[in-house]
DNA sequence: TAGTTCTGCGTATGGTCTACGCATAACAGC
DNA sequence: GCTGTTATGCGTAGACCATACGCAGAACTA
């Protein structure tokens, strides 16, 4: 129906378009000494060994044992390599659910995919995202996940919103978990007696009076234990879950 | 039952200290030109006008007519004032839920009141956080949450977890609209255009073999339209309720 | 009045991102 | 093969940033 506009869209960022397989090198000019996702790649090393607060331009050009400016001959900025680290620190989406498994078994697939990628990639929590998904692995995330709910009596908006609130549960989670991890680490403390150091901290701040509803959480020893991060993640997967179960049998029945 | 190992916590930053009311003035020495509460409001007030990225040292010195390494004298460092700021940007907690609600009102007014504290100062989401919360403030948004709990038949560590969902959940659903506000203030589009112009981006870069429930969702003009995302809010915190309200009723049953 | 202690803050260090410009390498066309 | 064009590698430099350190002087105690 509509004229072609299909220049109307937001500016793509170069090394972004070049990520989906789009442009293609001049083919003047010296031979690139380097490639995008050669400096992706050592960029994510060093956010792997040392954390993202280590990830500055010039690192990442040691590790290559290139100099800093010659990176911004392939990113335009650094926020533009942030953006392709957490493509490819995400990595390749854990695949369409299985056959046999009804969405709920699938979605619980899906949030435990990203929940084991959160673990073991903590900076991912820490890179300051500016914007919807628009890089192929996130895309591909987001398709395995639509995909689990294919089945279902949902509308298309509700299932988006439906994702949206489970990978916000799942980011959420992992962030209390890895600061907690990280907190210890900073303090000399052993992880496992985080908990309980916050919990006698709190205890020795509050007022009973003032704060009568955390006192008695204090008292049941609540803080105090060092539970297990996994039982935490699923009672509040459950939760959601559960909620997302009665809408779906609200829209069949 | 225990001896006293009141010092055995982590030790508490001074600035955090005196907030608490611990911690006086020793006597000698010349009178403070400043307080530590006159140099958080300053950086408040410049996070309010400028966002978070603005508040340096120097930015908030300028703002009181101080020199900037005059600042350490009250903070020990830069983290320890966002640590402050983020008591102060979130003011008081909405108060106890009234008697007359019931667990869901009490706690949808809560999540609400957290709501619109991100909506007013979307500079909170960009604090890094770092660690549970030990400031009065952010204990007192607890304790309220805590209280609309109390008639339940949930245990203290199962309040404890609901709140942490449903603050989760605001946090997540908060940082997405603001990224939707920023990214459009930053490319210059009418915030109202930004959700149509991702939807338009997303069409063409993805192959429908490839994505097809992706397809499907963009087919169906989820993504185009600008819906309201108040409506967005209570779909998702609907949701988290009704499990929630699963939860409970199973442990009454 | 002397001593102590705390404040204000100037200076300096080492880190960040990145704008700009130059020398050079590789190709296209003649 | 020569020349013009274009891209690359990267050195220099600027504008920020947090903050360690140390000194002058103010305000209290004795």
């Amino acid at each position: 129906m509509a004229a072609k506009t299909d220049d109307s869209g937001p500016v793509l960022p170069a090394a972004i378009e070049s990520a989906w397989g789009l442009r293609e090198r001049p083919p003047k000019g010296p031979r690139p000494g380097m490639s995008v996702p050669a400096i992706v790649d050592a960029a994510v090393r060093v956010a792997d060994a040392d954390g993202l607060a280590a990830v500055s331009m010039s690192r990442v050009a040691k590790e290559l044992g290139a100099a800093t400016m010659a990176l911004y001959r392939y990113v335009g900025s650094k926020d533009e390599l942030l953006m392709l680290m957490v493509d490819t620190g995400y990595g390749p989406s854990p695949g369409p659910p299985a056959p046999e498994d009804d969405w709920r078994a699938g979605l619980t697939r899906w949030a435990w995919a990203e929940h084991e990628v959160l673990r073991q990639r903590s900076w991912l929590l820490h890179v300051p995202i500016s914007g919807p998904p628009i890089t192929p692995q996130q895309l591909g995330w987001m398709e395995d996940g639509l995909r689990c709910l294919d089945g279902t009596t949902l509308g298309e908006g509700e299932k988006m919103s439906v994702l949206l609130l489970i990978t916000g549960y799942v980011r959420n989670e992992a962030t209390l978990t890895s600061q907690i991890a990280e907190g210890s680490r900073a303090a000399g403390v052993e992880p496992s007696e985080m908990m309980p150091a916050y919990g006698r901290l709190v205890a020795r701040l509050i007022d009973p009076a003032r704060f009568p509803a955390l006192h008695r959480v204090l008292n049941a020893g609540v803080l105090y234990q060092d539970d297990d991060p996994d039982d935490e993640f699923v009672f509040g997967l459950d939760r959601i879950l559960d909620g997302v179960e009665a809408l779906i049998r609200r829209r069949a029945g």
